[in-house]
DNA sequence: CACGTAACTTAGCCTAGGCTAAATTTCAGA
DNA sequence: TCTGAAATTTAGCCTAGGCTAAGTTACGTG
């Protein structure tokens, strides 16, 4: 039950614009995550992580992978020489292996509440950037029920 | 068969890059989502809907305002005057409800699965920007379950 | 081993979305 | 009604992330 017509939408406007100044920060680091993600899995699967198979994988030409890596490998996450595969820095790992757990937690989550796998990956993708900590925990604590209701 | 550890992380490469264009086209249009919703929101509780409320809601510049605003309009989606305050075309206003629907639907789930109300609400600010039709089928399924149980 | 093709980089262009500083316009109060 | 402060716009700049086309490099094969 509300009060009368559409009251209490509108938050404190500090507090409005913080969420969304976190909204854009978390845009900003997902494109980092994405390739550093898929530069791992790249390298554990086919022993080799290449610029083309990025830029397939990405849907984008290999002119913006290029470009791309140059702004990964300025902050510290991907390491490569020129016309070479490329490799992660100990940063990179870290953030690779901090993002492929968060992925399989969305993942997990979105299938317990009963989408299809697909539709789970496809979802978790866009989903996994925009999580805090907080839901990340809620989503754990729910497939921990739900397990134990299995039993 | 290839190795064994980490089996089965990398989709097919063209399915994997229509995950990620979904990805860019979802990003593409937030922005414009969120201004229409905030804007519709002012309207309703404020009566009238200025640049500088916006700005100071997003957290960004009055200049940045102008300009975004003039991807609105061009869009179709916003309807102002020079130095005037700003109204929604049908179209904005039909994706200012829908955005509103999806928002409160995310923050209800996020509720339910155990957030406090605030964070639900950062959370929602992300998140329903990238959830599928059918992760919100799902959400509202869940919703609809948890009703059903407390009677 | 050289050579052609595939992979990668470079150059040049574009849009969205940020910013500050400097006009310009509106409007309320003296 | 005049005027100054607040709101808005304009100008100019920046970064991320897209693109194509053209130039370079690496490498497998004949």
């Amino acid at each position: 039950m509300r009060s009368r017509a559409a009251e209490r939408t509108l938050p404190p406007a500090d507090e409005h614009a913080a969420r969304f100044a976190r909204q854009r920060e978390a845009d900003r680091s997902a494109t980092a995550e994405d390739y550093v993600e898929l530069i791992a899995d790249l390298l554990r699967e086919e022993g080799e992580a290449r610029a083309v198979d990025l830029a397939r994988r990405m849907g984008v030409s290999q002119a913006t992978v290029t470009a791309t890596i140059g702004r990964l490998q300025r902050d510290g996450l991907v390491e490569t020489k020129p016309y070479r595969g490329l490799f992660l820095t100990a940063a990179g790992q870290e953030m690779a292996a901090i993002a492929k757990a968060r992925h399989e937690l969305v993942v997990r989550f979105l299938i317990a509440i009963g989408l299809d796998a697909e539709t789970a990956e496809e979802d978790a993708e866009g989903l996994e950037h925009h999580a805090s900590e907080k839901a990340l925990a809620a989503f754990a604590r729910f497939l921990a029920m739900r397990e134990d209701d299995a039993g």
